[in-house]
DNA sequence: GTCTATATTTGGATAGAC
DNA sequence: GTCTATCCAAATATAGAC
């Protein structure tokens, strides 16, 4: 609540960690304009179609951090370098994994708000992305494409689950673990 | 709302079905009441601390049916039907990924409200079975850890992912591979 | 044990001054 | 752009009849 200066980013990061923390259901306006630092008017001011229009927005400010850092990724032409870029900005982001995904905890809102498309589509992203590291290593792309979406489950899985066993090793072990076998060879069965 | 006879069971399981679809801050008395088919009034005579007594109850009315699916398990002697067992178990709970994980969904409110600990030792219960049947399977003691709680976290990120992407196949393929890949043997790296 | 009715609080949203 | 004050609806919870 401190900063005197509120950039639209630093609003919007403001929000999503209070999206993260409560889920959509259980952040009031009341702890959104406490944790931001402006009153519920200013909210408003900025997003007249009220939280629903804040919990978009977010998911659209997230895309684009996002985005920032599939470009850095392309850049980079070792498929394992890559990989390592994208999993040390997931790991920065959800720090470790003692912060929760701004994306399950919209998922559980998802019935009743409309959050399906944007979270599909972020989803979807992530995955293609990493589906392309794994080609780049070598993989087909059924097998590509079967990693990642696997890869993609262990990290929400972890998030999930250290959240609730209060422990973030649980993030730890499954980032490190997918950091040595996501590109190796395909072995069969 | 049919069923006139609701025997607390039935009371208890049409609550989780409100904490599961809608998480704990969405679901509001008003939408457990209709779903469970008493009044407002008739589920405080029931749970007088009100929806925080509720979701310990389903909690715990979990906790009991999965230990029932984990006597089953421990009366089957081969690791590999033992898996199998609490597999279905665990792909019927889910409805085959359509449903959402109630320990995932109350996660979200653990903050605010005081389910740290159910929750926890429900996920440690079910990883201490998972790791006696990969050590049952000959692997070993830290192996066998490893693998069960990866096999959670991957369990709950299908969830989580089916939910988002709409897409219960996540969640299928995420079974089927634990199915034939969890009691291998290990390989080291 | 269940209901109707009501109290109380909180949450989402707006009006209008500065 | 931000604030204070306020409105209205919804949510939690209780009282008391049956």
């Amino acid at each position: 609540m401190p900063a005197p200066l509120a950039t639209r980013t630093e609003v919007l990061d403001r929000i999503m960690e209070s999206f993260r923390k409560d889920g959509y259901d259980g952040a009031s306006l009341e702890t959104i304009s406490k944790r931001v630092g402006l009153g519920k008017s200013s909210l408003y001011h900025h997003f007249p179609g009220g939280k629903e229009e804040m919990a978009h927005a977010v998911l659209a400010h997230l895309n684009e951090g996002l985005r920032e850092t599939f470009d850095v990724v392309k850049a980079e032409p070792h498929p394992k370098k890559k990989l390592d870029l994208i999993l040390d900005a997931i790991d920065a982001l959800y720090e470790g994994g003692k912060k929760a995904c701004l994306l399950a905890r919209l998922g559980a809102s998802v019935d009743r708000i409309r959050f399906g498309a944007p979270l599909k589509a972020t989803f979807s992203g992530l995955m293609s992305v990493l589906a392309d590291i794994c080609r780049a290593a070598g993989l087909t792309a059924p097998i590509a494409r079967h990693r990642a979406e696997q890869a993609i489950v262990r990290i929400e899985g972890a998030l999930v689950v250290s959240a609730a066993m209060g422990d973030p090793g649980v993030f730890a072990r499954t980032l490190a673990e997918l950091r040595t076998t996501l590109l190796l060879p395909d072995r069969g069965r």
